[in-house]
DNA sequence: CAATCTTCGCAACCAAATTGCGCCCGCCTT
DNA sequence: AAGGCGGGCGCAATTTGGTTGCGAAGATTG
């Protein structure tokens, strides 16, 4: 699909405003209500946008901390990477899951309210699933930039 | 601040459709509108609901791989750290950007359409902010799991 | 240069968000 | 234990915003 200049602007400000009222959006991107929210409707219709989300703050609901943990398994044959990707989508607090090439087997970003709370999830649920052999975990001290919006 | 069964409920909800009606919100949470509507206002006065935002097909818009690069830098002193910060910022392919306890100094998550693409961009970008000493890339071949639904 | 296709803006209609108010239920006080 | 107090609910009226149909203007192509 191809994105015009205006196409480009309605996707800037729905992803800072998601629920930005049509008739906003259309004063923002230069356009009358009804054909800025058309496009809209082209945009989620071709998959473009794809879904709209309450982003909640970590803080506040005692998931403060994000952790990466790096994931070597045993073997590196298709059971075993399956049954590793069924284990890991059950876990809320796994937010993000990639297969990865070269060094690790995989990678997962995991919120937790804290350390010692992400020990014990570690322990408790990611180690113990089968096929797994070692984890590595990087722990950031300060987010310097957290976003979903998407460069155009 | 508490959230009670039905604050989590709404949340739960908003995090899966941000834009979702309040009347069928209110219904799905076992509210009328009114009481519903009051919440989400507290939720997003509390800074619990953050912000709403629409997400894109990255790969819509020609950006359909992700790349985490670990970053060690030359120096860990405040300045050289702070303009690493100023400039990564700059970048709108840089998605996330954490500074890190331990191993590497710094961590980022990148968007580009392919491996090439990427490939000129840490080049050309990356690794040529000052005080960057060496950067390590993995590459996730597949995308298990992708959310931002908080665990409640 | 004319025909056509596309996309716009206007206006009317319809649906949903928002607000004010009275009621009910649980809790605290005496 | 009874009376009063506060928090939270639901209903209904109002306002705001979303939605649709149509005619007009500009761009594109043969």
């Amino acid at each position: 699909m191809k994105l015009d200049d205006i196409d480009k602007r309605i996707l800037r400000a729905l992803q800072r405003d998601g629920r930005m009222a049509n008739n906003d959006l259309a004063r923002e991107v230069g356009l009358s209500p009804s054909p800025c929210l058309r496009r809209v409707k082209l945009l989620e219709e071709a998959g473009v946008i794809d879904r709209y989300v309450a982003m909640l703050n970590p803080a506040k609901i005692g998931k403060g901390q994000t952790f990466f943990t790096r994931i070597w398994l045993k073997a590196q044959d298709e059971d075993t990477i399956e049954h590793f990707a069924a284990e890991v989508a059950k876990l809320p607090e796994v937010l993000e899951c990639y297969l990865m090439l070269g060094d690790c087997d995989a990678m997962v970003r995991v919120v937790a309210a804290n350390i010692d709370a992400y020990r014990r999830f570690q322990s408790e649920h990611l180690s113990r699933i089968k096929g797994v052999q070692n984890v590595k975990t990087d722990v950031p001290s300060q987010t310097i930039k957290q976003t979903s919006e998407m460069p155009l």
